[in-house]
DNA sequence: CGTGATGTTGATTATAATCAAGGTCTGTGG
DNA sequence: CCACAGACCTTGATTATAATCAACATCACG
């Protein structure tokens, strides 16, 4: 029976093991295994390309420091960006799916990744399988998180779509310990944030300063704050299931870090909203 | 070394493993057991569901006849559908990350799924890997799929959106030989596409007339064609490659139901596409 | 026959895109 | 230190796209 480790801090782990460690109870040696395997690092400049659609590099990468995004052009000249990465997710795992990539994935800041070998992968799924379910539980998650945007492009006004998006990151974020309970660093522009939703500038633009004017955001330069997260919540029909669900490990006892707070209390308004969805529905 | 099988006539195989064997090399084994796997089957009328959202049910299905839709509702009672499962797709693959549903599954049409139990997937994972990478690829060509969507509803105009669901459609049903080189018939109403699309019933029933007029399709009640597949295929940025890209078995030896011609006439244009594409981004 | 679900159509309104112009900030080179 | 360029943000005016509203038509089915 494998032993759960204990971190002193958790500045002394990687931020993809950190995010494996929430949702899967991690052995000693697959900690070291899995810590090892990113000796391989690459620092990518702003704005340079991890990936390139059409591409038939495959490798996938663990994200350590710095964003990262995943974009696909249309042919009328429009870019749609697909997903957001943040420290400690993966990017790419399914590339070898392909014959060639079917997507780009540039730096959003600079960027810090350690490239993950296809046979590292097929070693993972062979002689760590809690290891392996980590990784499946991070792309079930990317998936959810895809789905996600499906209903807040397909269904929601602007307002409620900026707003989700942006609770998205910050619960994001301090499951990572890059936000606090207070806010977080926004380090997208307006004109990535309407890539990613499906809007102009502009309106994004508007969108935001009727957010703030009516007290759901609080905005300084990039410094984002949420003044009243229960109304937020509400507002934009957030529901952090999609993001923190595959709980094995992760009960009240594996957060040290004041995260959990923030999450139960969306959990809380959650079941609200299960019901008045419920209601709506019929 | 396992040797391929060979079916005098498809219609002896289920739908699952008809897509299983077109993107994996399966023995006779491995198509005993999942043939085999598929004995608890169960029928739902139309509009039933087979998954209800914050159900804490948890299994998984095989589709064999009919179609499905996962679908949520949001607080202010608009319903977005997520996907659409056809013959021999696979539904709630990763329900078991879940404590509880997270979307409705419901049937499309009457329906007929194969139970699986989670137990079985672990059993698969463990003892039947190329079974298992068959069910990693449809995990990720659902992805793939949604990611398309996304494209669709962020960067598409009405017009392109829907021609290009339509192309889908067309493209997937005839990997299972629901659909011929002429057309298909198309399941959903009017109002299932409005809810896929994120457009309102009236908007798709006047963009369908629009492409009628413009010959891009030919609707005969439920009847589809596509007058012109080459211009269809321009105008909607349409690319195959998120649906048919795993192609370790699948070459031309392996397809013996005329497919093929088809998809292997939207690669070609593929390419062009995606020159032009680059172009675009500058 | 009704009755309900689906498809169709035109008129009106709302939402968001586009266009155009400035404004602010930051880093760079003179 | 200042001037300048480029990236980003902001704002108002105009236009386009799609939603909503309101009928009515058609069809399948009990």
């Amino acid at each position: 029976m494998p032993e759960p480790i204990e971190f002193a801090h958790d500045g002394d782990v990687s931020p993809p093991l950190r995010r494996l460690g929430q949702s899967v109870l991690l052995s000693q040696d697959e900690v070291a295994f899995f810590e090892n395997m990113q000796a391989n690092r690459i620092a990518y400049a702003k704005n340079e390309a991890l990936i390139s659609e059409g591409d038939d590099y495959r490798c996938c990468f663990a994200l350590r420091k710095g964003w990262a995004i995943s974009s696909r052009m249309t042919m009328a000249g429009r870019r749609q960006i697909l997903s957001v990465y943040l420290p400690g997710d993966f990017i790419g795992l399914h590339i070898n799916f392909h014959r060639r990539a079917i997507y780009t994935v540039s730096a959003l800041t600079p960027v810090e990744a350690a490239l993950i070998e296809p046979m590292r992968l097929i070693e993972i799924q062979q002689r760590w399988p809690v290891l392996a379910a980590g990784m499946d539980w991070s792309a079930v998650r990317a998936t959810n998180i895809l789905s996600e945007h499906n209903v807040s492009l397909g269904a929601r006004t602007a307002q409620e779509r900026i707003l989700h998006f942006y609770l998205e990151l910050w619960c994001r974020l301090m499951l990572v310990g890059e936000a606090s309970s207070e806010g977080f660093d926004m380090k997208m522009t307006q004109e990535q944030v309407a890539n990613t939703l499906g809007l102009s500038v502009v309106h994004v633009n508007k969108t935001l300063k009727a957010l703030v004017k009516k007290g759901l955001l609080k905005i300084e330069g990039r410094r984002v704050e949420v003044p009243d997260v229960a109304m937020a919540v509400r507002m934009a029909d957030f529901d952090a299931a999609f993001l923190d669900s595959f709980r094995l490990a992760n009960d009240a006892s594996t957060r040290r870090d004041g995260t959990r707070d923030m999450l139960e209390a969306i959990d809380e308004l959650t079941d609200e909203m299960m019901e008045r969805r419920s209601e709506a529905a019929e």
